[in-house]
RNA sequence: GGGCUUUUAGCUCAGUUGGCUAGAGCGCAGCAUUCACAUUGCUGAGGUCACAGGUUCAAGCCCUGUAAAGCCCACCA
């Protein structure tokens, strides 16, 4: 016996993946790059689709802890992986890690300023390889949380963001679309943060309702109104609705603006709405969305007046290199001195924040890389009106389509060192008129290079992490034109719903554009995990729990159930430990059933060969089990974790330990036993493998590594004689429900029981006396006495004194009353001649069958009530 | 301003094409104790399914509206 009396996670989690690491069991069974692929008359698409079976992993930052959404992330897709390998698929989950460019930017950048140097002290280049000695460093933490968790996934195929076929890969899209006119340099506004000095795309950018000031200023007769004063030294002109009577008149003069020698013109734009402030609007094209649109409707100039430091240029000399902030204060006194301002007004406004910081961005004109993406989305939206990816939850296919048709063309330059390099080279060769100004070059290591007698010098930006990402499945599954593997599109992409837009939607366009078809089949969304009152973790509330924690505290099998526990597709939901406990008792609860099974193989050595069922329990016991199983495979094929989880929970306690376990202490079927139990470990595999591989690995006639068998087929049995075990079971929990119902304590060793001709309870005398515990069943000689069992409708009795049986009068009574309620409901249904005619058939004969059901149990308490 | 989601037991959630007496886990109350497991067993209490209408023989589920909570998108100077 090998079997301690509870399970201990810790003395088999580490060695049981290293045992499955060394076997090579997380490889795909079938090679990731076609064969020779004979015709053997099968359609190779369904084959492909029947065999294989691929999910790659999104990837957490390599150089940080996995957090609860990650514990959340693998216990999904590593019980799909694992549950397809065991349904005979060529599984094949790729792992990787992300550079997580700006995120990895800003720690870094963190820990230089920590040692009193700035970003400006290294060159572009010295920078990057110091931040991957950084990372270099910090790489191995998360690939352990991985393996701590279980995840059944193909290490030797990790993808690192910054491996070379990723880059490859994304300089050979970015050509393609270079040459398709996809990509253009665009000067543009863009989302600037002035702390991390770099831009952002619209997605990026975090906005948040904030108290502002909207003054009013005197441009001559026109007063306009603003919440950002410092910027008029940019005006281009003033706006007025076409529509608004007030300033007709003014249309196409010119004012002059404030504290400076400049006149502007006044133009009408639908953009000046009349109901808000004055009515009139400054336009300032290079510091305003709204207004860079209004200015490229009237062509106006684009007169820069801060600094992508936040310093004021190109205005007055009073003014210049004064930050945003103390500008606003300057020019607000110097109108007040000159009675420009007219008002103010306290207002909440939408402002731009930067994500990681939270500095206020500043829209600053910049020339940017960007990617027209009407195409790309168009194309996307086809494909997916045409339904070829299936989305879980559903809704998400139309809140994505729909994101699609409003998209933005996209800002992919970063300045940050730490990225892929931007593969383009500027002319710098003044002369050289005729040529290019940009060409695509891959030798980014080169600063500069020559062609044809021109220098061409490289862009220093770096691709935003979301354009290299949007290859995700195309470079994990070393997808080319050449070499079209199997594996991809992928089964299935399982990842937050809070980036569905960020990256979803671009992996979708990206890999039709590379590859010509969707890069996977389906998507399942997974929401935020919060905290146990619903609550958003945060580090500044405190209320961050760390999944390696409760790895720790309870193992990894507990914490894989207890996250997937109540949780839906695309749902943010709470967390509490008290499900982690829960995963950890039914663990040690399987462990436990283990033990008594082996116990009992111990003792019946000698027996073995097939299977075969001897009675109502071991039939019954069958049927569930394979009414377990095919559930299970239809809440797997649906994605509804939680019920498969709440599914096998309730089959191994509820039913196998109670029940059948109970009855197999009496009658003892080691062939049955074993098949069983067998069949129940397998179905929990993919939801907790330690603890089932454990118990595989110490049962003594198990071989393998139960991470590699076969999903259960299904049991033969009756289902005559299991549908008679729940007989059994009605008449002991009626004698449990009387028994406690008689109040006081231990009546089930005081009172025994009596039995008169009949041959379910005849036959299963010994069963019923241990399941109930009560102390004896005799025979009935003469009259009945006692409690007659009623509701089971069994010559069974409860053998109590007359004084107890007095004391039930009045639960027997509250008991008729009421079935006569029932009762009353179902004769009231009947009487609704509608209901007779339109409602099925069937329904209408088992409501006839239940009035007479009810008929027959109320006569039976009542004489039951009057022999009292 | 547009869109999405949620509202079911004390808490967290199921309830898949409408079908009768709405389920689970945790929590709570009572009973049990040399039994594979106290990380246990047995029993029980607890719900006008947010609200108001409508469709239907039948509504937690479908339709309309209201309220509350949360999220996303959008240019409000």
């Amino acid at each position: 016996m090998k079997f301690s009396s509870s399970y201990e996670p810790d003395q088999f989690e580490a060695d049981i993946y290293a045992a499955w690491e060394a076997a090579g069991v997380f490889k795909p069974s079938v090679p990731t790059v076609p064969v020779d692929n004979d015709s053997d008359g099968i359609d190779d698409r369904f084959e492909n689709n029947f065999r294989h079976y691929s999910i790659v992993m999104p990837p957490p930052n390599a150089n940080g802890n996995l957090h609860i959404g990650h514990g959340l992330t693998v216990a999904l897709e590593d019980s799909l992986t694992r549950y397809y390998r065991l349904k005979g698929a060529s599984t094949w989950y790729v792992p990787g890690a992300d550079h997580a460019g700006f995120e990895t930017w800003v720690v870094y950048e963190r820990e230089l300023e920590k040692s009193g140097h700035t970003r400006f002290e290294y060159s572009r280049d010295e920078l990057y390889t110091r931040v991957w000695d950084f990372v270099e460093m910090q790489r191995g933490n998360m690939e352990l949380q991985l393996r701590a968790l279980g995840a059944s996934c193909s290490w030797g195929d990790l993808t690192f963001t910054l491996d070379e076929n990723v880059v490859d890969r994304v300089y050979t899209t970015f050509e393609k679309m270079w040459n398709d006119g996809l990509i253009y340099r665009g000067e543009k506004l863009v989302n600037f943060c002035p702390k991390h000095q770099t831009a952002f795309a619209d997605i990026e950018v975090e906005h948040k309702d904030e108290k502002g000031t909207l003054w009013d200023i005197a441009y001559d007769d026109v007063i306009v109104s603003t919440t950002r004063p410092e910027t008029l030294f940019g005006d281009a002109a003033v706006a007025v609705n076409p529509e608004d009577s007030r300033y007709k008149d003014l249309i196409g003069k010119t004012v002059h603006l404030p504290l400076t020698d400049r006149e502007i013109p006044v133009i009408a734009d639908e953009h000046a709405d009349p109901e808000y402030g004055t009515g009139a609007v400054k336009i300032t094209p290079a510091h305003d969305f709204d207004d860079f649109e209004v200015g490229n409707r009237h062509d106006l100039p684009r007169l820069q007046v801060i600094s992508e430091d936040g310093h004021m240029i190109n205005v007055p000399e009073k003014y210049e290199g004064m930050t945003t902030e103390e500008c606003r204060k300057q020019v607000l006194k110097d109108l007040k001195e000159q009675d420009l301002l007219k008002g103010e007004k306290k207002i909440v406004h939408s402002v731009a924040h930067c994500y990681k910081c939270g500095t206020v961005l500043e829209p600053m004109l910049k020339e940017q890389w960007f990617i027209d993406v009407e195409k790309l989305a168009k194309v996307a939206i086809e494909h997916l009106e045409n339904n070829e990816i299936k989305f879980y939850p559903e809704n998400k296919q139309k809140v994505l389509i729909n994101y699609l048709g409003n998209l933005k063309d996209w800002n992919i330059s970063r300045q940050i060192p730490w990225g892929i390099a931007i593969p383009m080279f500027r002319k710098v060769t003044k002369e050289a008129t005729d040529e290019p100004d940009w060409i695509f070059d891959r030798r980014v290591n080169l600063q500069s290079i020559e062609k044809s007698g021109v220098t061409y010098v490289r862009d220093e930006d770096t691709f935003d992490t979301w354009f290299s990402s949007s290859h995700w499945p195309i470079v994990c599954t070393d997808w080319s034109e050449e070499n079209p593997t199997p594996y991809y599109p992928l089964n299935v992409m399982e990842t937050g719903a809070d980036i569905l837009f960020a990256w979803v939607a671009r992996m979708i366009m990206m890999g039709l554009y590379v590859t010509g078809e969707v890069p996977f089949r389906e998507v399942y969304l997974h929401g935020l995990v919060l905290d146990e009152h619903g609550q958003k973790m945060s580090k500044s509330k405190g209320n961050v729990i760390n999944p390696m924690e409760l790895v720790a505290k309870y193992g990894s099998d507990a914490f894989r159930l207890g996250i997937l526990r109540g949780r839906s597709a695309g749902m943010n939901q709470a967390f509490s430990e008290n499900s982690v406990v829960s995963g950890r008792n039914l663990c040690n609860k399987l462990w436990n059933i283990s033990r008594l099974v082996q116990s009992i193989v111990d003792e019946d050595e000698d027996v073995s060969g097939e299977y075969q069922t001897n009675n109502q329990g071991e039939d019954w016991i069958c049927r569930e089990i394979n009414n377990c199983l095919k559930e299970v495979e239809k809440d797997m094929k649906t994605y509804r974790f939680s019920e498969a989880v709440e599914t096998l929970y309730s089959t191994i306690w509820d039913e196998y330990a109670d029940w059948f376990l109970e009855s197999q202490k009496i009658f003892r079927n080691v062939p049955l036993l074993k098949i069983t139990l067998e069949h129940l470990l397998i179905a929990l595999h993919p939801f907790a493998p330690f603890v089932t591989e454990a118990i595989w690995q110490n049962l003594s006639w198990t071989d393998g590594f139960i991470i590699t068998k076969e999903w259960p087929s299904k049991l033969v049995y009756d289902p005559i004689t299991a549908e008679q075990f729940e007989n059994i079971r009605t008449i002991v929990s009626e004698v449990r429900t009387t028994l406690q119902a008689l109040g006081g304590s231990n009546n089930s060793k005081k009172y025994g029981l009596l039995f008169d001709n009949d041959s379910i309870v005849e036959d299963n005398l010994l069963l019923i006396k241990s399941y109930t515990k009560v102390p004896e069943i005799n025979y009935l000689n003469g009259a009945p006495r006692g409690l007659r069992l009623a509701l089971a409708n069994h010559e069974l009795y409860l053998d109590v004194p007359e004084n107890v049986v007095n004391d039930y009068r009045d639960t027997l009574t509250e008991k008729i009353l009421s079935v006569g309620r029932e009762l009353d409901a179902l004769n009231l249904r009947m009487s609704n001649p509608n209901y007779v005619e339109k409602a099925p058939e069937y329904l209408v004969k088992e409501t006839r069958d239940q009035i007479k059901e009810k008929e027959a149990l109320i006569d039976r308490l009542k004489t039951q009530l009057e022999l009292i």
